[in-house]
DNA sequence: TTTGTCTTGACGGATACTGGCAAATATATC
DNA sequence: GATATATTTGCCAGTATCCGTCAAGACAAA
């Protein structure tokens, strides 16, 4: 159920000091969701995630990336053919770089 | 637009001279479903692949392995850490195994 | 117990997806 | 060309899914 995305958030608002309430406040959002987010148990918006990072003087690409991986792990996991279909998007992302 | 997936299974119907019109029937969808899917305007559902391979005698492996491929890269297209997410989700995947 | 933080479940509204239909377009056959 | 068949496209209603809010519960510190 937990996410790598939500981890490295909580782990970054937590050594901020920075309380739930505090961070879904600047995000605008009921504290309950940041809660949801860092167990795992929602994604946040891929637009929000800019605005997450100044809050937490974050990686803007870290987090992205993060957040990325997430989405994706969702996708494959108990997927028998996950490895074979993970290498071929990787080949064909690089051709059209 | 176009999917690996819907191109894949156009190519295996027209090879067999089946019609749009029959393999939908056999898939007990209207026509239109079909030509979009092939067509890549919309997603096959997971739990039909099974009976589409039957129906048109393929490998059941490779089409579900298309299909996750497609869905990936609906995901990280236009996405700036594609690379970096794909392998670190490669990498955590192996680990489970 | 009281206070403050965090978690959880349920709810209504918004949004996205699905299959079906019908009209439009394409392709073939004469 | 005309006709018949095959495919594509746009739109609709029903459904499922997602999102944020609220309220209640769990947990810890004092």
């Amino acid at each position: 159920m937990s996410t790598q995305f939500g981890s490295r958030v909580r782990e970054l608002r937590t050594k901020q000091k920075m309380l739930l309430r505090q961070l879904a406040s600047k995000l605008d959002v009921d504290t309950s969701i940041i809660s949801k987010i860092e167990r795992g148990d929602r994604q946040l918006k891929k637009e929000q995630i800019p605005l997450l990072a100044t809050i937490l003087q974050a990686d803007k690409v870290e987090l992205e990336t993060l957040w990325l991986a997430d989405q994706l792990m969702q996708l494959v996991k108990d997927e028998p053919t996950a490895d074979e279909a993970l290498k071929s998007v990787s080949k064909k992302i690089k051709k059209t770089k």
